[in-house]
DNA sequence: TTGACACGCAAGTCTTGACTTGCATATTCT
DNA sequence: AGAATATGCAAGTCAAGACTTGCGTGTCAA
């Protein structure tokens, strides 16, 4: 997934994904309102809003809506991808 | 560091990294070379060029200088910051 | 020493995407 | 019903960055 790697370039994003880490099933008001608390994060709602679009699109939110709130979910798994394809300890088959 | 989801965030330095770790210890034209053959990728060498000093700035590509020649070496280990950062058995605290 | 080779630097172009603005829709409360 | 709340949609702005072009620098071989 090409998806994946967009989603994580966003600082804004990532903030997002150690919010809902840290508190799983947030509104996007909510989402909206811890990021201007505690991570100094001031953009509008409707970015806010986008940036969840790309994150779920990635695999790494699910989204329930629930009469007029939409809650969010992180997922991790997709990430584990990233290392799966470039392994830490990989082989040196150095030039000879 | 931030430099790190910049550096994979690009498709053709993400092909870089599979390149590298497929044989480590290119050249700047070995490189090239092998990106227009396997990965059907053919940028300017400068362009790829500008693409190993930013994966270099992530710490994933080390380089060491030998004559007229530049080789180029895969470091994965920055890369399990992502997972460490968000693991993917992340505890489900779900609102009550 | 001349030329070929491998690479670096700098300025310019152009596309992607982050963000805003304005309005619309749906849900809940009084 | 009407107002407040929570979110969606669409178009437009703007800056970051991917890429090219042209030239410059250092290295090695004949």
């Amino acid at each position: 997934m090409d998806d994946l790697y967009r989603a994580i370039a966003d600082p804004t994003r990532r903030a997002i994904l150690d919010e809902l880490v840290e508190r799983d099933g947030q509104s996007l008001f909510e989402i909206c309102g811890r990021l201007v608390m505690k991570h100094g994060i001031s953009s509008s709602r409707q970015a806010i809003s986008q940036h969840l679009e790309v994150l779920e699109a990635a695999g790494l939110v699910s989204v329930e809506r629930e009469g007029r709130y939409k809650f969010h979910w992180f997922h991790g798994e997709p990430l584990q991808a990233i290392t799966r394809r470039w392994p830490a300890g990989a082989k040196r088959r150095n030039r000879q």
